[in-house]
DNA sequence: ACCCGAGTTCAAGAAAAAATGAACAAATAA
DNA sequence: TTATTTGTTCATTTTTTCTTGAACTCGGGT
């Protein structure tokens, strides 16, 4: 490809001239992406994730167009490890994705900004995996009741717990697709 | 004084689940409680609490009777602080309980076992006030987009950006009433 | 072939979160 | 009152998680 040094060639960057920016905080970046930074930082913490992908995600939905890798760790100042485990992942859970496979240049990427997709992906590689994780620890729970309750009485109760436990899961499963309709 | 605080501390302290132990791993516990406090470690890390908060609720939900602090603490091996801290945060979110305000004697604790209540507390707690703060953050995005657009074109796909982010909101907070609906 | 730039991987350092323990407060008993 | 037992708070230590940077691979381009 072209000049190799620099990428920013196909993309309108928003550029700091004009406005004055309020939060130097991170030189380069408009007002308007750090805010929305912020927000998608907030979110990544509350959902488990690193700071560095709500970073990343967050720069993709500030940006009107799509950027490509170089874009992306030189704006956010990130280490190009970051950069590529943080879109390896996001792309994973289906959060960005590749913009125009064909385009000849180098890769470029796209936020999802179906929230159904969005949530989807997260529910599917987050949620489901734990579900199924300890399931088969409940299968083996049932049969330890026995040995561990220590007369008749108990013995009912911590039953009754391990199928609450199993109840819960059925539900827990069940819940996650009306979600996801719900949120369509 | 003996300082009780540490995990090698042998005590003849009886507890409602007496029991035989199969995996003397954790001192004390027993087979099933063992399990059911993986269980709950692994739902704690998904829900991003400590796995000293998991360990808690699942010996309270391993345990057919009531439990006070000391019996807690010695069991799990946890110090004082960590037991406090955690008694308080998952009565905070209501899924630890006092048994019986009488009785006598010290404060005994039973788990909350009702899911709907469960997931209620939590998504009271932990996911309204994100969703709370990050509202302030999004009300000012909205100013932000004109300074930081580089023309028209951009300026509305920011612009559409912002709006549906706002739409998110509105879309997830509209959800948890029925989460808990349909966990009834 | 060689070189150069782009991206990946992973060990190691930095940062963040959780657990500890000791000082403290509250409540009870002697 | 003083001594004891119970639980809380919070600074410090420990553990876990994240980020970095350097070595490495892959793919043109010359």
């Amino acid at each position: 490809m072209r000049s190799a040094a620099n990428a920013t060639a196909p993309h309108p960057r928003p550029s700091v001239l004009g406005g004055a920016a309020h939060r130097p905080a991170r030189a380069g970046l408009t007002a308007f992406e750090q805010e929305t930074l912020a927000v998608f930082v907030g979110l990544a913490r509350v959902v488990g994730l690193p700071k560095s992908y709500g970073e990343i995600y967050g720069l993709l939905y500030a940006s009107a167009g799509p950027l490509n890798f170089g874009d992306i760790q030189e704006r956010l100042g990130l280490s190009k490890g970051s950069v590529s485990q943080g879109l390896k992942a996001l792309r994973a859970v289906g959060a960005v994705r590749l913009a125009e496979p064909a385009g000849g240049d180098r890769d470029h990427f796209v936020p999802e900004t179906e929230l159904r997709k969005l949530v989807g992906g997260f529910l599917k590689e987050s949620i489901r995996p734990h579900l199924d994780g300890s399931d088969r620890r409940l299968a083996a729970l049932g049969g330890l009741v026995g040995p561990s309750a220590a007369g008749p009485a108990e013995r009912k109760i911590l039953q009754g717990r391990v199928d609450k436990l199993m109840r819960w899961h059925r539900q827990g499963r069940a819940v996650l697709p009306w979600i996801e309709k719900l949120l369509g």
